[in-house]
DNA sequence: ATTGGTTTTGAAAACGTTTTCAAAAACGTT
DNA sequence: AACGTTTTTGAAAACGTTTTCAAAACCAAT
């Protein structure tokens, strides 16, 4: 039953010669069609259908200089927030007629720097990156002599010359602390992921920002990664339970959760914990988490969108986008009442 | 600062000028080292260096015909089971060389057919995909006609000549129905989603077969979607509360208990409820699912195997590969005796 | 020194397109 | 019918590689 005209040895000269005119004539009849005599133009796309032509991308690629491909590099392919503002981004960009190459890293640096080499070999006209950890010399090196366009997404490298749209970090984690001091909590942990990403960093200074304009002594910052186990086994080996703990994601704060259920405290009757990314499932969790929202997929629509600016308008002033974060008020917070005096 | 040498003006005629040498030379040197002399090796690879070159891989593809690239097509680029196959199957095959382009159709046929399109006219040397819904003629016609290896991972369409891995899905939801009924459970209620895909019909078989062999009557199935939303709604929908609730998946298990929850039962005391996945959340809802493991990640390593196979080795019989999956028992199922007679 | 054989090299063709350019055809005006 | 103008067409060049083929260079043995 295979078609057999239908295989990849169907190229535009045999368009061509089943339908008795030039290749060029072809050519046209697809890129141009009303160059072309109706009667041709008919023959042409006869002959087409017949075989069941499509051109070959790659030596169209190669003749033109335009692939319309649009590489991304993610840390974890793995992880659905990476893949939802890939999402977004490819809904702004597909529109414009563009396809994809998505590559995961696996947070490996090394791996980071081999995908950004492959992709410009493969010629992708732009790429949207969210950076996988601490900032890289060959990665500078090639960003810095390549002129196709590029943009940080979520993550950033900071001192590479390229727009970059993520979210206001620090702002969201301020204010869910704030609210935490505001509603009476006077001490307080903070549960941090690696701190080799940009968005790490600022997420821990909207912590210290917060504490800090409260004036609360009484906190502690710790160090893990971003992985509900790894909130889990910082929570389990706390000497002093605190009234309030802060994830550096949702994931941490459930692990917390896990960790001080075990332990014997109830949430939030004992302690009130947040998290930081409203993912899909902490609005499940029991207790419901009360966390920040990211506006994820907005965050990668915005990115499509610039890339596109860069690519059709030609270089463009350095855009940082920043957009801003919802807390989200569920039930792992109680508001406490530590000061009798004032009440 | 930006090293004008090093961007994409450098080819391989410039390296060759730089280096006084042919061009012929400078592809040896690439390609095949030890057919040059030391000396114009060592000149052509300092060359390459200074201006940074690396091969146009377009140019290169045309010419050579191999492209080196692997096409995915899912469903959803956002479920992160997909994507864990399909870093699976990278995980494999990217020791072999390949780079790799994915693609989400959004459980869109007409879209599945534009990409599986694009993705032949991009000339990927193989393709693994998860089929998105009720068959296609298009689809079918195109993939008949085309000789680029394929392999359907998780779901297929049935009637195509195509290599398929998967899980014994049927065998799945049959081992947990039998569990629940081989531990007291009299009536039950199965959850289904959409019933146009292979994997949700063998599901559905599974539950059908296990309630047959045990001749239990008081059984009903419903149909939805494989969300927790469709879960949910089923389960407030319902008239009769059943003694277990078997989800199609782990979202509709978990939108059941919530319903459940919310109506006034408690789970497992009052109704046992299983779901069918183990995703990653699963093991830490509150009681925890109760579920059947499925062996995602090596699903999609043993749909890259085998799609190497095809390629390395031309042809191959029709083989389907079903990995058999394993049932977690956790906390939203408590044995029943209904029978007192029989104590 | 010449021969014969091997290794190293470069010129040119090829991959499948698009595009330039000039020739051919069609058309409208006189 | 002859002319000029416009439209339609095809030949050929070009994109950046790899690869074939023959020429050049080298080497060993006479």
């Amino acid at each position: 039953m295979k078609n057999k005209a239908e295989n990849n040895s169907t190229n535009i000269k045999s368009v061509a010669q089943m339908a008795g005119v030039s290749i060029s004539t072809v050519s046209r009849v697809i890129n141009n069609p009303e160059s072309v005599s109706e009667e041709l133009r008919n023959k042409v796309r006869k002959a087409i259908e017949a075989l069941g032509y499509q051109p070959n991308q790659i030596a169209r690629s190669l003749r033109t200089g335009s692939t319309k491909l649009i590489g991304f590099i993610i840390p974890d392919i793995t992880n659905p927030a990476f893949l939802l503002m890939v999402k977004g981004a490819q809904d702004f960009l597909k529109r414009k007629g563009y396809t994809f190459m998505v590559c995961g890293t696996d947070h490996n640096i090394r791996e980071e720097v081999k995908l950004l080499k492959a992709l410009l070999s493969q010629n992708v006209e732009g790429m949207i990156v969210t950076c996988s950890g601490g900032q890289n010399s060959d990665f500078s090196r090639i960003v810095n002599s390549t002129n196709v366009k590029m943009v940080f997404m979520d993550r950033r490298y900071e001192d590479l010359n390229v727009p970059y749209v993520g979210v206001d970090n620090t702002t969201g984690v301020e204010k869910i602390t704030d609210y935490l001091i505001e509603s009476g909590h006077r001490s307080l942990v903070y549960l941090s992921g690696e701190r080799n990403t940009s968005s790490a960093r600022e997420r821990l200074r909207g912590f210290v920002n917060s504490v800090r304009r409260h004036a609360v002594v009484d906190f502690q910052i710790l160090y893990g990664k971003f992985t509900f186990e790894s909130g889990y086994e910082l929570t389990k080996r706390l000497k002093e339970i605190p009234q309030a703990i802060v994830g550096g994601n949702d994931l941490v704060a459930l692990g917390a959760i896990e960790a001080l259920t075990q332990m014997g405290y109830s949430i939030p009757e004992d302690v009130s914990v947040v998290g930081f990314d409203d993912m899909f499932y902490s609005k499940y969790s029991k207790p419901s988490l009360t966390t920040v929202r990211q506006p994820i997929y907005e965050m990668g629509y915005t990115a499509g969108k610039i890339l596109y600016q860069l690519l059709s308008k030609g270089n463009i002033k350095k855009t940082n986008t920043i957009l801003q974060t919802d807390v989200v008020l569920r039930e792992t917070v109680k508001p406490r009442n530590n000061n009798p005096k004032r009440g």
